[in-house]
This record gives C-alpha cells, structure tokens and sequence, in this order.
DNA sequence: TTGAAAGCGCTAACAG
DNA sequence: CTGTTAGCGCTTTCAA
C-alpha cells in the first residue's frame, strides 16, 4: 500500500494533458505556456486584472494578443452562469413602434458588455412561450418589450430568471412604464390652449392597459381645463380602425380628435380626408407614439412621443441591477416622461362651427412646423 | 506495486463526485440515478435517440420530464462547438426596411433550432465591429442583413464563421439577393402599360450597389419598350433626399419618375404637392421597396417589393446548410423575385402635356386601389 | 446497447 | 501575487 521510497511520485501532472495546442482557436493553456505562467493567472488576467500583478497581467495581454487569444464566452458561463446574455421577447418585431425601445435596450446592453438575444414571438401565444423556453437556460435576464402572456405565465417567468416588463403593471414584477397621464395633459393642453372646447377620444382595444389610463387621464385633464369630451370606439389599433372611426365620426360635435395611437390618428385623418374633411381647418387630430410615418404624412400628425429609447435602456439597466443581486423591490418602477410634436394636423377651431359634412372644400396644402422625425426625440 | 489479492479494487468510482443534488436546476447525473442507468446513457437519450434501447430511453424521458430537466444549451455546445446560435448583423434596426427580413430569418433560424443573436450596427462601423467581435466565439454562423463594412472586411469575418449575405455582392461570400432586374422590369413594365413614355431616374447615393442595379436595368429595359429614360442626383435615400430631387425635377420632361427607393418617392411625393402639383394628375411615382409607410401616404404609392421575408428565410437557409458542412460553392446565389404594388401614385400620363408648373390645381381626394400592406407580401 | 472515463475552456477555492 | 486542483454539464471514444 505504502508505496516504496525509490518510487517515483505520481507525474507531476503539473498541467492536465489537453490537446496540444493543434490549429483551432488558442486556449488559455496555449497563453499560459507562451508567457510561462498557469493558465489560471491567464484566466485571472482577463477576468479580474485587478487580482494579477501589473507587468505580469500586461506581458500575458501581450502573448495573448499576438497568439489572437480571446476569452470564450461558453466555457466562461458553464462554472459562473454568467453567460452575458438577455432575452428581449417583443410580440412583433414588425411593429414599428418598438424599433427605438429595441435600440435602447440593444445599446444599454451592449455598453455593459450583455448581447441580446432576440424573441419575437410573431403574434403568437405559442410561439412566444417556445423562444422564450428556448433562450431561458441561456439568458441571465428577460425584458417583456410587449407580450402577449397572462399575468401569471409572467409570474411564472419571473420565477426563473429576472424578468423587467415593459409598459405593463404586474404585481411583483418589477416594471418600466411611460407616464400615460403626462402624455394625456400634453395632448390636453395643446388642444386646449389652441382653443378647443371638445375633444373626441377614440377609443383603442378595451383589453389595452393604456387605453384604460388615457380616457381616464383624459377625463381628469379635460375636466381641469372645462373641455368637454366623449369617445368613441373601439377600435382596432390600426389603420383600418382609424378609417373605422372616421365613419363614425359626429363631425358637428368635436373641433379636436385624440386617437389611442398614431395608426388610428393616421387611418382616421386619411379616411375623413377622403370625406371631404380639411385638417386641421375642420378638426385637429393629435396622435401618440411618433412612428416613423407619423411625420411623413399629409398633414403631419401632431403626436406625443413616448420615451421608447429610454425605456429600452432603462428596461435593460434595471435588467441589469436585478441580475446583479438588487432585490425587486429596490427596483422602482418608474414612469418615464413623454414629449409632444406639435406638427400640422392641430390648429385652432375654425371660428364659424359648421359641419364639413355640408359643405367639402378643397384641402390646402400641408403646412410646415416642427417636422422632426422620431429619431431625432 | 501490485495488489495483494484481497486488496480492495480502487473504488469503483462509478460516477465522479457530483455536487448532491442540492437545489437548482437537474442535471443529466440527476436523471441518472433516479432512472438507474449511466449518465452518458441520459446523454444519448437526448442527443442520440437511436443509440439507446427505445424503452430506456422512455424511462429515461419520463424520469427526466418528472425531475424537471432540461438539456443545458450552453453544456452542450462546449464539447461539440454546436451553440445553436446563429448572428444577425443589421446596419440599423431602424430602417423599416428590414423588419421582415429579421422576421423571416428568425422564423426560419427558429423552425430549425437556432437561436438568432441581434447585432445592430446602430450606424456605427465601429459598433458593428464590436458587436460582431462580441458574438462571433458564440454563433455558428452570420448572416449579414446589411452591413457597412468592406469587402474585404466580410471576407475576413467568413474565414472565421460561414458567412451569408444579403443583397450584397462579394466574391468568395455565398449571398442571397433580389432580382433587380426583374424589380425593374415590373416597374418599367407597368408605367410603360399606363402609356408613359419618357421617365425620371432619382438617384440614391453612388456607392450602393441596387442603385447602379435598377440603373442599368432601367435604362435596358425602358430601352426595350422605346422610353426616354434620364436620371437627377444622386440624392440621399430618405425622404430628406426625396424632397431636394423634387427641387431639382424638370417637370415638362417627364410624365413618370422612379424612385431610388419608398423614402425618396414618398418625399419627393409631398414636396412636389406642396409645390401644387398632382399626384399622379401631373406626374406618376414609383418606389421600391414597400415600406409600411407606403401605404399609408396620400396617394398611396405604387411600389416594386422585395422578398423581404423570403430573403430572411433563405439566407438562414443557406448558412445553416454551409454550417452543416455544405460547400459554399454548392450554396447557390439565387436572385429572389419580386412583386409590384399598384396603388393610387401612378396613372396615365394626362393627355395634354403641360407643366403643373404653370398653373396649380387643387388636389383630389387619393383614390383607393390595390392599397395591400406589406405584411401581407 | 450500455458504462467508464477523459475532456471542452474557463473559474475558483486553497495553498504557498 | 501565483500555482494546483477540482469541477461546471455534457459528449464521446473505448470497452465490456
């Protein structure tokens, strides 16, 4: 059992056998050697320089540089778990109104050195929960852009990994939301302050959180202002519903119309144009999102911005802080600020009150102010 | 040295000691035991079906689903290199342009397995680097949707990882693209139809290849058909740049325009209205590329489509075939037809030739027809 | 068909 | 500050 003296101790095995340093990718064994250190002080040259003396860190970057060593972010996640990586799910990539919220969260995380995996769940239930179960063993976080899960599919997410939800108020999830009622009492006060006396909201999806926060919000601020407002809806948030509520429009009622987005805005100006309807001579139409289009049509839609970009970046950042170990609940949820566009679809009412429906006129050429496109906000 | 007879073998040492199944998340030694086997033979229970006894394997995948374990993508992928992840590199997630693309190329990634990482060059040549730098160790393969970088940059990146591009022409680099010609033809096909005889060319900017593309293939093809084709610009593919060539656009000269692109047609569009000409009473439009935008514009444009999502599916395609080990000479490029959308820009030129210049009209309400949107493409 | 054992490339105690 | 030594969870020869 005892082995005898002259035996020689087991091989030093100093460094395990590994693959000699064939063609492939350098390994930190192939660094280590180079610069004649263990592979360990390698490791801790890349990932906690602080923890390696100056010159030795400096001479193994060296080495390393020119072998065309880089740190394998796989093997570096298998013993940590820190894989680097989010998932950002969005229910339609297609969907113009997330491309800045994308490109927020894309920059906030790259800046911290996180790649982003992208989910887009292509309108589906089904196909949301497969990516998402897919990319959950390989994200350390999860930012719900827009999604089409329950409250208690999102809970139950939540429980695996960090989750941020975005515009969207679940309990126990921590959140980042626009502030819907400031955008409400600017669209309210340009109206007003233009002069108009009623105001007609129309109405998005019943099932749309925001929608429910904007007529209310709505209601409060016109309240304060003495304007008096109705709505009607609703309708879908498209286009299509835009042209939809244009049908219905009571054109003797309201001088200012407030869409729950700017697809309704844009799909009910086109649809009362074609009625004859000049804008924003017989009504004022104010919009909310800034889409792309909404600066491209005629007249350019009046609009109020939502933060999209600091929202991605702010869904990231708390992302971020989660992961690091911050309890939920230090993570306030936080309702970012919007700004209004004031562009050619808003002016005051026309002094003489009289429907458009009795008499069409030729429409004017748009007009010019404040034409900013979104990327600019 | 060796053993006395009743010495014990060295333990068995079966399975190697493994943390105790404390909590988080099963492994496939969890699996293991409670189902009584070995691990490799968990293993291969996932990753080789056929190489386990059929009824092993289904105990071993009811114990495995009852435990709740779930193979580790990031396990896996360190001994074989197989991350099941594949890159998408976007010059600018922004550009509406590419939204189905992205679609169609997550769909098809996802419908195969893959998981598709986003790399947004947000604009920056730099920012591309980094990002493609960041990601390369971890996918597979790269797909470049659009890209700023050289020739000879891509080159160097498709040494490292299977590389497909898209609409972008490179030797060495297997792509994917549209039919420019064919994108022409439908163009020059459907004004020439209407009985246009002479149209203008608005430039996009030099150095992109589909401009010298649609180019050539104008000047051939409305050769054919015996029009008189000239060209003004080049001009910046927005609409920006669309509103300065409507500046520079010889109005008696020419009953029809092509645009580089949507963006230059929808701006020189409004600007040309503004000036009070009609559109197409005075002058018909045509785009390409059918952007959401498009068809929401007064008049909505008439516009050539590309196989935006098909593009997508068929680069993702394409880079799964060379990652599985297809040669890239084998991987085919293959010019992607396209699809023209008639709406309410384009007419018959009027029958009396005179420059709107000269006396401005008041507008008609926009017609409605074919007013498809892209995502039905 | 199954089991044992050696890694994939890197990190992380624990000594020295 | 640096080297030694175990693994992270999975795949994969090589034997049995």
């Amino acid at each position: 059992m005892t082995p005898s003296p002259e035996q020689p101790a087991r091989p030093a095995a100093a460094e395990p056998r590994r693959r000699s340093s064939a063609r492939s990718t350098p390994t930190i064994y192939d660094v280590a050697r180079a610069a004649g250190v263990a592979s360990s002080t390698v490791s801790r040259a890349f990932s906690r320089p602080d923890r390696v003396n100056a010159e030795t860190a400096a001479r193994i970057r060296a080495v390393a540089a020119d072998l065309g060593y880089r740190t394998n972010p796989l093997a570096r996640a298998l013993p940590t778990g820190q894989t680097s990586m989010i998932a950002l799910a969005t229910a339609d990539i297609t969907n113009p109104y997330y491309f800045e919220l994308i490109r927020g969260a894309q920059a906030a995380a790259a800046e911290r050195g996180y790649t982003t995996l992208l989910a887009d769940a292509q309108e589906s239930v089904a196909i949301e929960r497969e990516g998402l179960e897919r990319v959950i063993p390989t994200v350390e976080g999860i930012v719900l852009a827009s999604t089409r899960m329950s409250d208690s599919a999102i809970r139950m997410l939540a429980k695996q990994r960090p989750v941020i939800a975005v515009n969207r108020d679940i309990s126990d999830v921590p959140n980042v939301v626009t502030d819907h009622a400031m955008s409400m009492r600017q669209a309210v006060d340009h109206l007003a302050d233009l002069g108009h006396r009623q105001i007609t909201y129309l109405s998005g999806p019943e099932a749309a959180w925001a929608n429910g926060m904007r007529w209310r919000s709505l209601r409060l601020y016109a309240g304060e202002r003495g304007i008096h407002v109705r709505r009607i809806g609703p309708y879908a948030p498209t286009a299509g519903g835009g042209a939809r509520a244009a049908a219905d429009f009571p054109a003797v009622r309201s001088s200012a119309v407030i869409a729950y987005n700017d697809l309704v805005a844009i799909g009910f100006m086109r649809r009362l144009i074609s009625f004859g309807a000049r804008i924003p001579g017989d009504v004022s139409v104010v919009g909310f999102d800034n889409i792309f289009t909404s600066a491209l049509t005629s007249p350019e839609l009046t609009t109020v911005a939502p933060p999209l970009r600091t929202l991605g970046s702010m869904a990231v950042h708390n992302l971020l802080a989660l992961i690091g170990g911050a309890s939920p609940t230090t993570v306030r949820p936080l309702a970012l600020p919007t700004r209004i566009y004031v562009r050619a679809s808003t002016a005051a009412p026309a002094t003489r009150r009289r429907s458009w429906r009795d008499a069409p006129a030729p429409r004017e050429p748009a007009t010019t102010r404040g034409n900013r496109l979104p990327s600019s906000g």
